[in-house]
DNA sequence: CATGAATGAGGCTTCATTCAT
DNA sequence: GATGAATGAAGCCTCATTCAT
């Protein structure tokens, strides 16, 4: 009943977000009711349509933020460095960092692509083929600078990027390997791997 | 009205089994609705209470029918290789078939297994764990002999296993690479991101 | 799926009677589902219909075949016993010793009225109200000839009635009383509550 | 469509206790379906859990209020009254007047003790057990002072108490005796059933 | 006489969303 | 900005009953 304060529709919209990405993540978009969210934050449902349009809304905001951030991150990470290889480290360190530390974005950003109305479906997976396409390109550099191999880069790159996206399943904070330990694993596992032979 | 045949069930069950994977796969468990699965088969909604007995049984069903074929493909697919390169090529290939031709099974084995019933969740997770535990145990044969990194062995298995599982996400028949190719590329991957240097 | 002996109907319909009624009065009519019925009868629900025609019908059936019984053994009871007094007696006796024998058949007689068609109802209404009209007509016997008071028999009957049927409800056959202790106790009871006085 | 007024609240969750009241006495609480529920109030079926939590909870509210009201009334009409004969004459009258004036609630609370889940039963059969405890030691205290007979004081009560219930299934408004007519006959035929002689 | 697969209606409950207050 | 009561569709599941085998 009672409010505890005045305005606080900035903190609220903040909460819902925090919220359902940590409901999505858990049970999925389909399974989370607005109920639950609701719940969650400490309003009611219909409070919740104050500060979001639809449930879809709310999982497009979520995606799109994510996906906005992690492009302008990525070029953050790569700008500056030269050299193919250079490269292909900075990539795969920031790629592995990034997804540890957003590991729900990240999970959703996959697994409820499905749960997205076409429009902003289409939306999400051109940026996915944005950061996509970062990657083959560092590929192609090296395959140009004679470093890489010379093979299908973008399959190339697929399997490396569902190697390095793998993290979010199963690193944990306090497993064996540091977050570090992993990066230099995996880079030097990437490297070997498309390295011209 | 009219009843079409005598007794099909063997029959419906099949369809129910050949829908449900496909109707999982494409919208998710979650957003599945028997009313449209029974649609899917041709039969009323109730009638599917013949051959599940619930919708968590149909996943479950389908999940576990897929582990045991994957385990025991596997098996026969290395049985009588010798040698941790041999074995780890001839676990790529496999692999890579496997979950070519049967990628939806393999997708909702991962995206669904959050909306398994604590218990068939178990059971489901410790057949993975086998699964994952034979390519674990292929890199730490390849470490002893000298042919393999010594590194960590599970991590590198999952990444691996990342790699290698990626294929049903892109993967196309008609696609640029032909399976064949595709395993070609990702043996030689595989093989060099783990060579001891 | 063996069916154990050959021709088993006259066996299965009696298992379907006493089943039935164990579950109607244990659940209730509408809380009974044939499921459950067939289940405890160890046959599928399909087969029920070998033996009845509708749910419904075992319901009637059962009601009407102890209304007969209760009333053919009333008319036992009190042929040749001659006498108001020694008619209320044979009366309580019999009521008490019926209603604890076959409290159940008694109860859902009662209490499953309400479920019964219309037909079925007036059937089974008019076969109580002969049942009433016997006590009745004892009381009014009594009161004609001095021996009971003089007020309204009907509702005199209906307090008779109601107090002596309450056994089924809360007698243990290990309880602190015999079955013949209470058919004392209300005997007393009864005769002291409708004397002339 | 078109909400009829604003906020009813209240009034919406007293429409569904008297129509839910009324539905359960005419047709049971298993045959009593929510649709038909809803339609008598004059909502929705999914409306109707804007008020209650689940169908049970309906029959259990019912109960509980219908069980306190009995025992305060009771204690009410009781207070004040000394001396065991006039707190028998005390307990009939209100007993008889509750019963004829609440006979739903009454019916309900007999007929569908069997619908309540374990916990819900228990809470009501203990209340129940109060009520009857309350006659016992009026029948204890008559007997103690040399006025009752001196038998099973617990089973005298069962008889007394469903003679006095049965008003509920015959009674009519307009029928041969008012209720202070009963009142009267049925005090007299307590009273004298356990009149030491 | 028993089976199992089918039907179509209906069971209780939850859903996202709206809107007067 | 928050509430709570309303909607109408849909969720999974069970029901009594039928009937070819």
């Amino acid at each position: 009943m009672a409010r505890t304060t005045g305005s606080n529709g900035p903190k609220t919209m903040d909460a819902i977000n925090k919220a359902g990405l940590r409901l999505i993540f858990e049970h999925g978009y389909e399974a989370m009711s607005l109920r639950h969210l609701a719940a969650e934050v400490g309003i009611q449902v219909g409070s919740l349509y104050n500060h979001i349009s639809t449930k879809q809304d709310l999982l497009f905001g979520l995606l799109r933020t994510h996906m906005e951030d992690l492009l302008a991150e990525l070029d953050g990470a790569l700008s500056g460095v030269e050299g193919a290889e250079a490269r292909l480290r900075a990539f795969v360190g920031f790629h592995v960092h990034y997804h540890i530390a957003r590991k729900r974005e990240v999970f959703i950003c996959y697994s409820e692509l499905r749960s997205l109305d076409p429009d902003h479906y289409e939306t999400i997976v051109a940026m996915r083929r944005d950061y996509e396409g970062r990657l083959i390109a560092i590929l192609k550099q090296g395959a140009g600078a004679g470093l890489f191999f010379d093979g299908d880069a973008a399959v190339a790159a697929y399997g490396i990027l569902a190697q390095l996206t793998g993290v979010c399943s199963w690193f944990r904070p306090k497993g064996r390997l540091s977050a570090a330990e992993v990066v230099a694993l995996y880079t030097t596992m990437v490297l070997e791997s498309v390295r011209r032979r």
